[in-house]
DNA sequence: CGCGGCGGTTACAACGTTGGAACAAGGGAA
DNA sequence: TTCCCTTGTTCCAACGTTGTAACCGCCGCG
């Protein structure tokens, strides 16, 4: 029966009938409404105030159409860059009256396109989907009756844009690191994270590195370019491996890896193997996560400002959502710093605190 | 106008039509009602396939009382402890047909408040919280009138039971740890997480950490204990900063983090001053996060069942949902073991994979 | 052969909210 | 004075769903 719980929620009727007016100017007053006297309006608000009214969400979801719920749907809340973003896409969205749904998609890519096409639509009001195997041609179709921003993943192959994009500028930010490897004089510059299949951010991140060492009048070295599944640690420890089972000759002396969490793991694996860092190899990753700060030595990583990538993300979901009909699609990036480290240049540097 | 966006959603009036029953016969078999004839059931099932139908849940809720939203309310998501769990909870809610809405309390006690009164009631049919600053006294009020699952953080010391709550045997967990440390031949073991004024977990942990420390036959040292506000990895590196610099004859030879964040960053002040783990101070920690386990050297840690705990928790939300009336409240215990690694017995370990 | 019961279905009324139209009360222009 | 317009308020209907009660056969029992 009526599941309101143990206790009774308050209602407008019950606003109305305290204030003496009726439940649509209550209603009004709530939400701001135009047309309302300021007599009234302080009656009703005093009503409100006494008998601690709520809006009920689901009552006005069903009249209105909108849920004020949007969802971030990540590959994994255990990688900390994607924890970090669920933080700050929180704040942000909150500070504009949404509520955020975090889903985990764990790389499904059907599970992706569910997430993007609205899921129960009717629970969300949008989606900022952060796809890892999804492509533009699956969500094409999708995007316009939905709607929908993607962080990261543009796919310049095909030019085509099918969604609101937020981004870093992946290909320099790779060219950065590189270019910094290279001019700390490595002359045999490794990669860790190459997926060009199917991920859009690896396959910029490697033409990154690739420009970089042409630039660098460096010849790239396809055994030194590590392909892995996940961006994470164990996939990290287990390329680094490969690469040092090269003839010794033909090892790398600095490895760009394409995540902090792969630098971790490739950083055990130097461990393991008794060498030093940045001694016998120097790394660097991408991600800007505490992991890397803490960790010994310190990893030198490019740092994505998270916090402006959120709220452009949310800005272009709130735009959208309050859009009446399509909009054009935007792609918007976010700034980047390259965070220099310990495990690069070997200066000591006792962190801060 | 009407919000539906740019689509038009199924409703249960279209698939009866389709079908060529009632309204009701369709939501008697969506809802998998008794008193409904096979042959209907699968003509309807069909009508359901083929438009597409998703119950809406708004109006669901709105008739039922019931959103079918739970809220898992996580000091912070980027602790790689709450991140994990946020995992777990969200594969054991939705296996129960739950969704789960993960919400940052960022420690604060009235956010964690409002949290535990169900924010909307009206939005969400109960809520996991993993408490950081309200007390046992705070939710007395307040856990009757809404379903409410504490993590951790039973509050021994007053032996009131408000509120469901799952946690490890902290005592336990942190007696197990510093045994290890003192088997291993320390004698000067000091801790780093002591907040007894706020946090019943630190209280439990110190506990258990003194009662080891007697059984052994050591003395506890205050000067030792390191207090900490939050269990991150800033608090590590300057608590054990402020360690090292006690009279070398004082220094602790091993130290009992109370997280694998405080232990990261305790080795990493260990890496600044140059000493050694464990051949100059062992180290120890709680979580069991990958963090720890890739760490150079590896951290021992004691691993809760994040699995279990998860399971637990919403087993006994979902009970209490269901509930009509009040229910006794449990304190349900979840597994945890005690992973040695390199940190404490220096033995080196490559990783598995 | 009528009557209770039961399996299967339907009609109706809510749940709390909001958009739109209708309605009362004043205020100025004709 | 009448009429229209503005301002504030109320009434009505609907959003999609489900609980309750009613309904319609049909069976088997007395």
């Amino acid at each position: 029966m009526m599941g309101g719980r143990f206790m009774a929620a308050v209602t407008l009727k019950d606003v109305a009938e305290r204030a003496g007016v009726s439940i649509k100017t209550v209603s009004n007053v709530v939400r701001n409404a135009p047309r309302v006297s300021d007599a009234t309006r302080t009656r009703v608000l005093a009503a409100v105030g006494e008998l601690g009214y709520r809006p009920n969400p689901s009552a006005r979801r069903l009249r209105t159409g909108r849920s004020g719920l949007i969802a971030l749907a990540v590959p994994d809340l255990g990688t900390p860059y994607f924890a970090e973003l669920a933080h700050h896409v929180g704040r942000e969205a909150s500070s504009r009256g949404f509520t955020v749904l975090i889903e985990e998609t764990r790389g499904d890519a059907r599970e992706e396109l569910r997430l993007a096409t609205g899921v129960g639509a009717s629970l969300l009001d949008g989606v900022i989907l952060s796809p890892l195997r999804v492509s533009s041609a699956d969500l094409a179709p999708v995007a316009d009756e939905f709607p929908l921003v993607l962080l990261g993943e543009r796919d310049y192959g095909s030019g085509q844009v099918v969604a609101d994009h937020v981004l870093i500028d992946n290909v320099a930010a790779a060219r950065e690191v590189t270019a910094h490897l290279a001019a700390l004089g490595h002359t045999r510059i490794g990669a860790i994270g190459v997926d060009e299949q199917r991920s859009a951010t690896s396959r910029q991140r490697l033409e990154g590195f690739q420009q970089a060492l042409h630039e660098a009048g460096l010849t790239y070295d396809p055994r030194l370019a590590a392909r892995v599944g996940e961006f994470d640690r164990p996939n990290g420890l287990a390329a680094m491996r490969t690469l040092l089972e090269l003839p010794t000759a033909a090892r790398p002396d600095a490895v760009f890896c394409f995540s902090d969490l792969l630098a971790v793991g490739a950083r055990r694996a130097l461990y393991e193997a008794g060498l030093d860092v940045p001694g016998d190899v120097a790394l660097a990753g991408v991600d800007g996560s505490g992991e890397a700060l803490y960790a010994t030595p310190s990893l030198t990583s490019v740092v994505p400002d998270k916090a402006v990538i959120s709220a452009l993300a949310v800005d272009c979901l709130a735009a959208r959502i309050g859009a009446e009909g399509p909009l054009p699609y935007e792609v918007r990036i976010a700034p980047h710093r390259l965070e220099v480290r310990e495990s690069t240049d070997g200066v000591r540097r006792p962190l801060p605190g």
